[in-house]
DNA sequence: CCTGGCACTCAGCTGTGGGGAGTGCCAACC
DNA sequence: GGTTGGCACTCCCCACAGCTGAGTGCCAGG
């Protein structure tokens, strides 16, 4: 167990080191921070912080930076999540409150977070199957092809081209929707499977073809990790990293259009409240300099999605968990409004 | 104008530079390419095309960088489309056929693009005006909110929120939703604000304030330039760019998040065929070290979006323009089919 | 356990000196 | 007039060396 001062030395260093994105060394900690001790005894606590694993020296004759580890303990036990200021939040609402649709909704708040941030934004779509349905809707487009469009309570559309075995009347493709909706609206997707499991049987010979796949195709989008998207922006912020840079910006830029690898990343961070997976936590090898903070969003009590940010794992912290946490919260109410 | 040879000269300079992204001096230039003449004759040739602006030194006593004006040169007069090779197309046409919906058709466009380019791809998505009425829905969500969708024929499907004011019976939506249906539908988005005009007219008084704000939302969502959407992606190829890295890529990523600066670049390509701006052609200023190819396309035989890449000033020409002009023509194939 | 002192290390900057690729110019040649 | 070989010149780039200074580890004394 370290010492409290230890602690408070690493805490120094981590802001530091955020601050400048230089080294630090004994001498610069005590004078920047009232630690009312000497440099000397600092650099006795580093050494025993470097030992433990909490920080490195890039090379000998050089100040310390924190490891990987030094900012989990950081994270875990020494920062305090940084609340925005009332303007702030007053800006984000005002921000989001002006969107059209979903889309819009998303892609205010990727910006929002980006700026705010300055990092990368990422913001995953309302999950399909964590939402309710809406409303269903049947077009036909040609004799035999059908589009199917799903409508969320979060305002989510998707649609989906039907090939059909054989021709359908026009009757027969109301009675479909109105059957359809009937069972459905109102009800989760994640129900949507059981719920309409018998339905092709209460339908003629005839048609039981058409029924069953259009509710094939209807199941097959709601087919998890197929249906998530998600968006992301700031990838300028990206620039700010350091100064190699195929070496830095290169697989990280990478790993971020690869969506579904954001997705698993996402997905995994289990934790009802914020999580922050730092550096090598990440299992994906392009992010391994990259931190990620992320948190679900919902409009009721349960998330329906998650949104976060990538960064250096030399972020600031606490203000990144503020404006992560803050932003979630809007859009909840944005779209819980809507 | 210039002789023969010293177009070829400046071809060869071109597709060396382009090749090696080093300045290329005579001596280079007469191995690499069999110009029949002597170093010392070329090097009297690039005096010329230097004095007429198609070259540039970086410094003295380096080779030549073509300017922008050569290549505009090169583009126009000295270089050939290069066609993709068979095998290419039918990986574009089976990657993309199996897209599941418009916006997967989009992103698989954005993917192959800058895969077979190795640059930044952008990708608008089918304009609503260019497009026609495939069906309007109207969703009463509660007693005085409504959900307009809108679905083209090229599969986008828009939805907004329509607050009321005053609360509405299911039949007059049904009603509403018919009377729109049987305007519009097959009709161009264009001629929508005419065909809607008297709509209104023909309600009860009392639900005329519903139908107008309806209308009027409706007419809203087709306003151009609001309506146009894009999605960009191959971000990651810009770390091959060249080695100074804030300065280069930097402004390139941040004109890239503006999509309104994107789609105004795209609007201002008017060539029926393919558009090739270069450098300093580029109005953003963040865009004056790059070329942008972009071409339209469509379902049709007139264009309802446009397509391009983003990539520096030094690019392949002919194989981007090669690469672009096939994968447009395609993406309005799977279009069509839809 | 803290502190001042001291020797040591080493990244980064600066300056110097070739090496080499490339140029411009000129005189000769066809 | 266009083309060619020769030649002096320019200047980027690289390698090497020396210096500086921030920072460290260790130790002896408080």
């Amino acid at each position: 167990m370290l010492s409290e001062r230890r602690l408070e030395v690493l805490r120094a260093i981590v802001q530091d080191y955020v601050g400048t994105e230089e080294p630090v060394g004994s001498k610069a900690l005590t004078e920047r921070h009232n630690l009312q001790v000497s440099p000397a005894t600092v650099r006795n606590d580093m050494a025993v912080l470097e030992e433990e694993g909490y920080i490195a020296q890039p090379h000998t004759s050089a100040g310390r930076v924190p490891t990987d580890k030094g900012y989990r303990l950081f994270v875990d036990k020494l920062a305090d999540v940084k609340p925005l200021s009332v303007a702030e939040r007053r800006a984000i609402h005002s921000f989001l409150e002006s969107a059209l649709d979903l889309d819009d909704v998303v892609a205010r708040t990727v910006r929002l977070l980006a700026q705010l941030t300055r990092q990368v934004a990422v913001v995953q779509y309302p999950s399909l199957s964590r939402s309710t349905v809406r409303h269903v809707e049947l077009l036909a487009l040609a004799p035999a092809r059908l589009m199917l469009v799903l409508i969320t309570d979060t305002g989510r559309v998707e649609q989906r081209m039907v090939d059909c075995p054989a021709p359908f009347g026009e009757m027969s493709i109301a009675d479909l929707r109105a059957r359809l909706n009937s069972r459905i609206v109102g009800e989760r997707f994640a129900e949507v499977p059981r719920l309409v499991a018998d339905l092709a049987d209460s339908f003629e010979s005839e048609e039981r073809g058409t029924v069953s796949v259009v509710l094939s195709i209807l199941l097959e989008t709601l087919v998890e990790e197929k249906e998530e998207r998600l968006m992301i922006g700031g990838t300028a912020n990206l620039t700010r990293f350091g100064q190699d840079f195929p070496l830095t910006i290169r697989p990280v830029l990478e790993a971020l259009e690869e969506h579904v690898v954001l997705l698993k990343l996402l997905g995994e961070a289990k934790d009802p409240g914020m999580t922050v997976r730092i550096g090598h936590e990440n299992a994906h090898e392009g992010l391994t300099s990259t931190s990620v903070v992320s948190v679900g969003y919902g409009s009721g009590g349960e998330a329906v999605a998650k949104l976060g940010v990538v960064g250096p794992t030399r972020m600031d912290y606490p203000g990144t968990m503020g404006a992560v946490r803050a932003v979630a919260r809007y859009v909840g109410q944005i779209l819980a409004e809507n």
